[in-house]
DNA sequence: TCGTCATTTCGTCATATGTCGAAATGACGA
DNA sequence: TCGTCATTTCGACATATGACGAAATGACGA
């Protein structure tokens, strides 16, 4: 039950659902999310955590960054059915559908974001590994 | 998003989700409900009114007695998904087993309970109609 | 080693939520 | 009509939550 109402928690804000659909298309790090939403990075960083304690979203640290991904398919019965039902129910939502534009705009905007992000990281964020993990999450 | 919202944030909250999985086996009244969670009859239907506005229960009066039951399968795509997901990841969990006997207990008390309850009322809560409905919602 | 940047933790604040009891409302039956 | 019972609404309270900025932590590169 506890397990239960933790997820259920972490997607009564409309942040972070955001979050979540917006992980659908690729890994971000905080300081991504964190333009994405326009919100202080210690917030940003509270709700990354708050998902990550429902097991909605795993991390995985690389130099400087912590970059955040979808729950895999081994993950519980309860967030896969949950991330499910996110999709199925949210993908044509206008707000949702906007995130998608405005997160092309942040995306190309490196010269502001992660300033120091070096050439190794910049060539994993466009490797095929990158879509495995998306085709993983089988959205 | 708000819809969306709406429903997450009344399954926030263990008492509402204890009440939904009740709903499976049968309608219920206020005093019912209250009995069941034995909480003030005030908060019981705050609960319930919370239930209602995310669309997951519905009511209807009768006499003076108020009786809720969950969504039909007229409802929204949300809602149902919502619902069956519930019913797929707490139906065996621990707490609502204990509540399934505890309510037998409860519906046992007549004496005790909804005490003005007429013949035809009692007639009801055990007639092939309310079996009808429970198909209905596919438990 | 030190400075810088990304991230997290901590403390604080305003707001939202769950709970109750008291009072209002609605319906039934004497 | 009046009293009673079920339910809802209202007001108050304690606690939980989301937001921020400041400070701590971690990792990289000069």
């Amino acid at each position: 039950m506890l397990d239960f109402l933790n997820v259920t928690k972490a997607l009564t804000d409309e942040n972070r659902v955001r979050i979540l659909m917006a992980l659908r298309q690729r890994d971000l790090c905080v300081c991504q999310v964190t333009a994405f939403l326009d919100l202080a990075p210690s917030t940003t960083s509270k709700h990354l955590s708050i998902l990550r304690q429902a097991r909605l979203i795993e991390s995985r640290k690389n130099g400087k960054w912590v970059y955040y991904h979808l729950a895999e398919n081994s993950a519980s019965q309860l967030v896969r059915d949950t991330l499910q039902l996110l999709v199925n129910n949210l993908s044509a939502h206008e707000v949702i559908l906007r995130d998608e534009s405005r997160m092309q705009e942040i995306l190309a905007r490196e010269d502001l974001l992660c300033a120091g992000m070096n050439a190794e990281e910049k060539e994993y964020m466009h490797s095929p590994e990158m879509h495995l993990l998306e085709e993983e999450n089988n959205i």
